[in-house]
DNA sequence: TATGAATGAGTTTTCATTCAT
DNA sequence: CATGAATGAAAACTCATTCAT
């Protein structure tokens, strides 16, 4: 039997999650990420070859996440499963600004970073197709404002998820707020 | 007299500004700015002291930019402001993402880092205040939705900046349009 | 555990004391350092954050060194007691040359350098207070001469450990020469 | 006609000595050198086709000073014209730390540094060669301690020169002193 | 297996020197 | 001639990764 377990892979990605957010990938540095856990540094390379493995690993998990939740959601009424998917995505709202990084992942050195980055399109695009499904039903139904495209419509919702909530409110509250928002406009009610 | 120069302070500057929306603070490297540059690394050094200070002079100037803008705003109607701001802040949208690193710059081999920094909180506090001038006096004028939190109503307001504008829309239209929608709300008008 | 140590860190600091007094504070690289040593120059940065954190480490022992020898000195006889003493300074005659640098030293990137500057400090005044003890006693019990004003004989006295010992005698010998030429003067007897 | 000139090469001598002394042979650097002139650094070059040559020059115009105070002393009574001598010396004192490190002056480069470095050598051959002659003298007529060794004697006498000066007296009286103290020594009366 | 230590490739920065006006 | 600007070579320092215990 060797030494005890330093740390486990799921805490070395919480850590990373965080770091990444904080540093973004190119300030994401090891001795950061050792630093922030139990072991040493080398022990990282016990579970992922190189640095690129470990950020794709990590955004890989994340987006599972929000797969998993987000394909959860009911769907039966369009515009309940629209205010239910924001909701996901603010609980998840990290993601959003993670995976923009996905691109600087230097894939050429790990088929794992490949995989991953891999399965982190496809999963973007099945997110995609599902949030357009929703608007088109939503429109069908008369729900949206007509004068205003589609995609920019999307593009609001979908931003509305790096929106600071600055009072702190729970997500739920916050989550309906900012549909509401979305959805009936600013201006006098 | 003397030889005639490789590149212009505002050339580099403009480099500068590129590179680091693209590859964020830690991303940015002086020979990446030199090899987009005609001349040599250390030619830079003739112009600033350190890669900190290139950062703080860039994002300080990004921020001048959006300060005269946004003051030359004739803001007699506040409605009418706060349209005009929005185009504003989207003809200069890099400068959101840019300065979000601004904390990052160490001022600490540099006097002239930070002044600049200095300077650009400053103007962050000025724009900030406009902003909230602006949104008082339109809730005063009864014009917001009185069951939404006013700083809710902002953070939406601002947050729209980074709306990825995927029609690629010329901005004074991509303008109106997101303005519509944050007013009036994609729902059924 | 680990690989074995290249060098360690008084193989480090004796290289570096017989370079920075070859070559001066300013030519002291560490380059020439790692050359001679048997690792590689980036393995300095595990003992030593940077350059001024060496060349402080070394003054310090230096300094360390010296005080120790100072303090075990017997000074019932203060005449005898100053003999031991310069014996003791010609033993560690680099010293002073070596210390003459300790103000280049910049402490703004280093804590380590600034405290160890500060006790290379406080030592200097402990061994400036021991000799000048030392020379008041003389002075009063009519060892010395009245015609000479005290710091004149402190400074020739101190100023004697940096006379080149041409003839290589062994160091007590030296010593005792210099110390009887600085008490009996070169003139006839 | 060109523009005024901008320093003279005397001038340009004067400051280098100053920080060759203040800095050592590394640390004398062309930006201090320029930056402590009224023209460009460029014009340095003007004048000496390297900093080796500027270094050597340098010293050999401290030394021809040296030289030819030295030889202008009368040597007539031994003791007095020791006594004059250490005057000299103790005139031009910095000319002793200075020559110090004309052994690092890089000659590869430069015949002019080349033989200028020569020059320095013969001169010091020469006036080692004086205060030998006038050491015998002194000996064979019995002006000085036996029982010390020539060599000794006379190292002492030169490194005289180093003592600070802590009082700041007049240099001929500080000569007085010191060669009083040589002769007869700092004991008893 | 876990790790302390080593390290080379790369980055920032400095500086003597050259160039062109 | 004087100079402002350019520059390559070299120095200090960083960091992902490897090694040996």
């Amino acid at each position: 039997m060797g030494r005890k377990q330093a740390f486990t892979k799921s805490e070395l990605l919480d850590k990373t999650k965080q770091l990444l957010l904080k540093h973004g990938y190119e300030g994401f540095q090891l001795k950061l990420l050792s630093g922030n856990l139990v072991g040493a540094r080398s022990t990282i390379y016990q579970y992922y070859a190189n640095k690129d493995e470990i950020v794709a690993a990590c955004m890989k998990r994340v987006m599972e996440n929000v797969l998993r939740k987000a394909s959860a959601i009911d769907q039966t009424d369009c515009m309940i499963a629209l205010q239910n998917l924001l909701t996901v995505y603010l609980e998840e709202a990290d993601f959003h600004q993670l995976l923009g990084d996905a691109h600087k992942i230097n894939t050429a050195n790990s088929v794992a970073a490949a995989n991953d980055l891999e399965f982190i399109e496809q999963a973007h695009i099945t997110l995609k197709n599902q949030l357009e499904l929703l608007f088109v039903r939503a429109q069908e139904e008369g729900n949206l404002n007509t004068s205003i495209p589609l995609p920019v419509i999307i593009g609001v919702y979908f931003n509305l998820i790096d929106t600071p909530n600055m009072m702190n409110l729970p997500t739920p509250e916050w989550s309906k707020l900012l549909y509401q928002m979305w959805l009936g406009g600013a201006g006098r009610d």
